[in-house]
DNA sequence: GTTAGTGCAAAGGTTTTGCATAATG
DNA sequence: CATTATGCAAAACCTTTGCACTAAC
């Protein structure tokens, strides 16, 4: 539950601070979408406390900031596996897939020998079988 | 040259333009940098400019956008090969490597078989030996 | 009780836009 | 000369911050 999870982390238990984390588990949201789910439940809740709150929850390593378009930020419960996304410049949609990159990247890239990784984000953008078909 | 280019492009060539794409060439810098440096020859340019500019150049396949970092972009001249960008959290230096991972994810990623991948852009951030032999 | 978190409103930084003027093809 | 680009200022957008108040440990 949230609440193990956010005492493991050594952050207070708020009732915010669970219910954001509970809807962060929902998929890849942004802030804002964050914001408008959780205020249907606590109406009180500001952004502020959401942009803190997630990064606390980044800061302590329980969620990982994903960079899918430029303006802003999606956010993921830190998964346990390496994983990265497929971004659909169609649809939106975003598909995972499990690739352990860091690892080839490590293995393989004479620059990353002494280089100590911390995180590889992988964004590959394009479009999906659906709506290739669309458009032709 | 410039000119050459802007014009294969479809674009018109003004000075502004040419001094924005020599400068883009100077490495990795921030739309903000750019204007810095820009200025010092035509000391009339609005940041407008390089902004409209960039997206321009992005839009015709010219120039790429990164994302080293969470607040603002970074542009480059597109390359020819593949290639991909280590970020040293403690100096905060690019390092490129060269290596085809749109291709490897490609060939052994089934949800990527469906997938016509556009663009596949990889962030590895970490530190670089230098800062790892001054942080212990 | 002490410390950390919240809400609100205001400010910050980056990027975009409207409009009149200027330059390109 | 029609069209596209520029400069300036203002707006938009996402995110952060200051401060008084409240809740957690």
């Amino acid at each position: 539950m949230s609440r193990k999870t956010l005492n493991k982390a050594g952050m207070r238990v708020t009732s915010q601070r669970a219910l954001i984390l509970s809807i962060i588990r929902q998929g890849h949201l942004d802030a804002d979408e964050i914001y408008r789910r959780a205020k249907e439940q606590e109406p009180h809740l500001s952004l502020s406390t959401v942009y803190r709150t997630l990064q606390k929850l980044k800061g302590s390593g329980l969620v990982d900031e994903l960079h899918f378009d430029e303006s802003h930020h999606h956010y993921e419960v830190k998964p346990s596996t390496e994983h990265h996304h497929l971004v659909c410049l169609g649809c939106g949609r975003v598909t995972e897939f499990h690739q352990p990159l860091s690892r080839i990247i490590h293995e393989n890239v004479p620059e990353a020998k002494g280089f100590d990784i911390a995180e590889t984000e992988v964004r590959v953008t394009g479009y999906c079988e659906s709506c290739r078909k669309k458009r032709k």
